[in-house]
This record gives C-alpha cells, sequence and structure tokens, in this order.
DNA sequence: TTCCCCAAACTGCGATCTCATTTTATGTAA
DNA sequence: TTACATAAAATGAGATCGCAGTTTGGGGAA
C-alpha cells in the first residue's frame, strides 16, 4: 500500500538520509515538538519517517552525542532529556559563561555584512505585532555568535541550545512568549556590538539569557518536569 | 605488514562493542597514537579491532560529533583533524573562557573529598621525578572541572580536550614535557581552590592553559600541521 | 616517456535479518 | 480481587549484504 496511513515524509533537505533525521529532529526539538520524557525507539521513528531503522539509529546516536537526546532504561532506547531545577539552573549558569564569550568576541570580530545580518534579524520584529517567533530569537543569537569567527565555540552552543530546547515552547506561552519578544535587550546587544564594547555585549547577552531562563525555571518546569 | 594479524582485540571494560570502541579511540586520540590527518576507515578500523564495521560506524559518528574527529573528502572517509594556527588559537580562548569558568565555579563548590583527590593527584607529580605524564595532567584538570558539580559544562571540556589531544604529545616531546611537568601554575590552582577565590583559581588556570597552549602553538604544528 | 581511459577496488550509506534482553500482556492460582 | 508465573511483543546491538559514487592503478595509444 503506497498510501501512507499517516503524515510521514517530512525530510526536506539536501544529504544523506540520516542528516535529514538529525535536521528534522533538530527542527522538532527546538519547535517543542518532542515533549521531554518522550521516548524516541529506532523503528517507530522509521516508520513515521518511511526510512529503515539504520539511519534513525545513526540520527540518535549523533543526538545523543550532543547531549539533544539521552539515552534511558539503561541503553534500552532514546529520550528527550527532561530538566529538573538544578540542572536548568546549571544550563543558564553555563550558557551565561559561553554565550557571554561568544559576544565578546562578537563584539571584537564582527565583520560588516555579518552586523547587518544582526540588525536585519532585529529589524524583523519590529515590523510584525504579535509573533513571538522563537525562531526568531534563535536566529538572532546564532547570528551574533557566527560573527565571534571562532568555529569551536558554535556547536558548543549549539549543544547548549538543544538541551533546553524542548522547555522553551512550554514556557513561551505560559510567558505570553516574552522570551525573545522584549527586543531590550536584544538593542542594547546590538548597540554594544556596534560599539566594539566586548564588556556591554557580554553583559547584555548575560541579561538576555538571565531574563530567558529565568522565565523557564518559573513557568517551564510544570506538573512534567522533574520526573525522571 | 605481519603485525596486523595479531595486534587486535584490544578493547577492553565493559558495555556494548561500540562503547568499547569510542573509549579505545578517546584514549588514543589523547595519547597522540593517531596521527593528525590520519584516515580512519569503517572497514580496517573493523578489521584490526576484530569486530564488525556496524559497531566502528556507531563510534566513528558519536566521535564526529564530540568533534573529536571529523568526515575527510566529502562524506568519503572519517580522520583525525588537522589543526592550523588560527584553529589551535581560537581552541586556546575557548578553553581559557570555558576551564576558566569551570574553575571559577569548582572554587565555589567544591566538596572535601574532591579538593582531596585534586591535591592526591597533584602529590603524584612530586613523588616520581621524570614522568611528565599527560594523563596525570587531564587527572588533575578534570578532577578540578568535575568539582565545579556541573553535569553542564564537562562534556563540552571533554571535547575540547579531544580536539588538540592528538597534538599534545608531539608538543610534549619538543618541549621536554614542560605540559603538565612545571607544576607551578597547577599549586596556584589548588591554593586558590582551598581558599575558595574564584578569581585566582580562574586566573591560574588560564594562565596554565595559556602556558600549555602556547607551547603547542609553537612546537606543536610540525611539517604536518596546517595541511587541510 | 607522457597522457588518457577504463576497469577494478574501495568507501560510506542504507536495508534486512538474527539474537539476547527487557518490557508488557495474559491467564491461572491463591 | 490480587499476586505471580509464563508467554508474547518490543527493543537495541550487531552482522551481513547490496548499491552508488569515488578513487586508483594499469595498460594502451600517441
Amino acid at each position: 500500500m503506497d498510501d501512507q496511513t499517516t503524515s510521514e515524509a517530512k525530510l526536506s533537505g539536501p544529504g544523506p538520509v540520516n542528516e535529514r533525521i538529525v535536521r528534522d529532529l533538530r527542527t522538532r526539538l527546538m519547535r517543542g515538538e518532542l515533549a521531554p520524557g518522550e521516548i524516541l525507539t529506532h523503528r517507530k521513528l522509521a516508520e513515521q519517517l518511511d526510512v529503515s531503522p539504520m539511519p534513525v539509529r545513526d540520527a540518535l546516536r549523533q543526538l545523543v552525542a550532543e547531549r539533544a537526546l539521552e539515552v534511558a532504561n539503561g541503553n534500552r532506547s532514546v529520550a528527550v532529556p527532561r530538566l529538573n531545577h538544578a540542572k536548568l539552573h546549571d544550563l543558564k549558569t553555563i550558557r551565561e559563561g559561553v554565550e557571554g564569550l561568544a559576544a565578546r568576541l562578537a563584539a571584537e570580530r564582527w565583520k560588516p555584512h555579518e552586523l547587518a545580518q544582526i540588525e536585519a534579524i532585529l529589524a524583523e520584529t519590529s515590523d510584525g505585532a504579535g509573533s513571538p517567533d522563537a525562531s526568531r530569537n534563535q536566529r538572532f543569537h546564532f547570528a551574533i555568535y557566527a560573527a565571534s569567527q571562532s568555529q569551536v565555540l558554535l556547536p558548543l552552543i549549539g549543544s547548549l541550545w538543544l538541551q533546553f530546547g524542548p522547555y522553551l515552547p512550554r514556557a513561551g506561552q505560559l510567558a505570553g512568549g516574552k522570551i525573545g519578544a522584549g527586543d531590550k535587550y536584544h538593542r542594547e546587544i546590538v548597540e554594544a556590538l556596534r560599539a566594539r564594547d566586548a564588556d556591554a555585549a557580554e553583559a547584555a547577552i548575560v541579561a538576555d539569557i538571565g531574563q530567558a531562563m529565568d522565565l523557564l525555571l518559573t513557568h517551564g518546569l510544570g506538573d512534567t518536569g522533574s520526573g525522571g
């Protein structure tokens, strides 16, 4: 039967199947489409995506290595990690340190087209009124980190984001889309970048991260939070 | 090559085969037994280790995700990454930031048995005279980072170390085993930890890292260094 | 000797299958 | 109704196989 029962075949983009699965899962994690604690098995995912379990296995192993997923039940299966208060607070501390460093470097090293890109993303926010897009916030931050010119730093930050990604939309709903919507800190960041002021850039990023992570700490850890 | 036929089966320790391969490759990377630029193919490695290519494939994918290895020739094969001067300098900067943060946290959070462990590792150095063991240096650093109590930070630092690991022994030889052998900064670190002085701990770690990475920058990038 | 073309070998990717182990469901006995 | 033993289902790990794309090496022609 070629008529599939449900909505499969969402794998888009170039590259091998396993890479497309990784991209797909990364996107779904950052969109909150995968709930913390959710179990991902090779065969079920493979059936959903209409591929064999093999590239799924590759993709899951890679995401586990990136700390975007974790092994559960011994080696039994892979799951979306649950975060308790302590872990989320830890994540906040490390994000402030690591992304603060990235902001410092970006302030010292950005090139004109990179600052233009950052400003363009910030401008997107002000045209539409009620679109608290988490993706826009993400693109804003990573445009800055890319301007740090550090090939070493970017994967580290990517791993950090994937770890709290599943909790973003839940807190976003409860907080009325405050995360990344209030542009106050973002404007401060751009201003600091433009002035090549590393200290101010770090301070603004730390403030932005602190506000966002405090929202997660307050509203993100609902009933399903600290179970495992 | 006659030694190929008998030099297999070095996989020790518990767990699935793929995990043992990961451990084995990690150890070999940190010991400099794998040269930068060296190509690792599924089948050859599988034959060496006397396993099927499947767990090797899993292990290589995981190490690529950790940036300990990289894909070469498109998607053709996996190789030990080569570092050029810029990349190594980038690594130095990020190490100073990230491991400096870890030292700060460790100074604030260490528990008695952890400080005792750190001091014990430092004491090892002074008993034996001429053993500039890189492994001891590594254990010293990671004992400190473990005392940071940050589950998020440790994997990040582990990834950083694997990236410069292949260059450590070469610089170690040329520098006469200076890396990790001069205990000056290590003693400063322990002193700062004991005093719960986060600033001093960070400064001492940064000095230690700076000295080690400068050695790598000076002596580690020989002829085979900046190829890719 | 030099250049070029084609065949053989090699490589990673993906599919399929088996197996040991664990989880889950079922049915029986207390 | 509850407790437990047993069967059935599910799962990850690993082995084996085939395929498409690339590299490589050898042989023939100029």
